[in-house]
DNA sequence: ATGGCTACTCCTAGTAGA
């Protein structure tokens, strides 16, 4: 069983390289974000001929979360059950061959102390009462997608640099950290100790070939998943193809 | 780097991302 994260950043614009992922890496899930399209603009026809069956929680040219799947979905639930149909599409829950799924888009917070930076804190709170409403830490449960915040020290190119900054602020850290204490595990984690890898890097100035970059895409899991957990990686080897998106996928495999 | 790219839009400039 492989499940991958993936910030596409345009699943129109990145739709030739996604087709391509999944050939070559063929998971049985994929949780897209910032697919930055309307359901109805969404390329089912495409995916369905790759084999992935898909349910969408899609927004004009903003945000955007999907999830697309070999096997069969049930009890969706998009976005915060409370809100309206305008609000902004950041969160797809499914149950995926006996798993109950979250695929986040967690706001980036544009500066810290800003509107968006109080409304992404806000944001973090209420995914918290999402699960604490809808799941169960004892059964399988895998929360994943782009988190927009780097969890610790090693998860940064230049910690100094980023000190207190958006995506590596102390209020955000710790508003990450009371999403986990729901009873996750960081499954990137079980494997894989030192820093320098990241899911991450920016499109500007070489920051991909400088390996200056942020571990920002999870997958978490709940204490019966992390059991079943094999192997998880970042694929960066896609972050180098042409026209990439400036993340790479994360993968998880379970037995 | 107070922004070096990329993608979006009632498209050729402004907004957003991270």
């Amino acid at each position: 069983m492989k499940i991958a994260t993936w910030n596409v950043n345009s699943i129109i614009a990145r739709l030739p390289l996604v087709i391509r992922w999944l050939e070559k890496e063929q998971p049985d899930v994929l949780c897209m974000q910032e697919t930055k399209c309307s359901d109805d603009k969404f390329p089912l026809l495409e995916l369905k001929s790759a084999g992935y069956d898909c349910i969408l929680f899609g927004q004009q040219s903003y945000n955007g979360v999907a999830i697309i799947s070999q096997a069969g979905c049930a009890n969706e639930i998009r976005g915060f059950p409370e809100d309206d149909a305008a609000s902004q599409a950041r969160s797809l829950m499914a149950d995926i061959a006996g798993i109950r799924l979250i695929n986040v888009y967690v706001p980036n917070g544009q500066s810290v102390g800003s509107e968006k930076y109080q409304f992404k804190l806000q944001w973090m709170r209420r995914l918290r009462q999402l699960l604490d409403q809808n799941c169960d830490p004892t059964s399988a449960v895998l929360l994943c997608g782009d988190f927009n915040v780097a969890p610790e020290e090693r998860d940064v190119h230049d910690p100094r640099l980023w000190q207190n900054r958006i995506l590596f602020s102390d209020a955000e850290r710790a508003a990450l950290q009371h999403i986990k204490d729901w009873g996750f595990t960081d499954t990137f984690r079980l494997h894989t100790e030192e820093g320098g890898h990241y899911s991450w890097w920016d499109y500007r100035a070489g920051g991909f070939r400088r390996n200056l970059g942020l571990r920002i895409d999870h997958i978490w899991v709940s204490a019966p998943l992390a059991k079943r957990n094999r192997k998880t990686w970042i694929d960066k080897e896609t972050r180098a193809w042409e026209r990439p998106s400036d993340h790479a996928p994360v993968v998880a495999e379970f037995e």
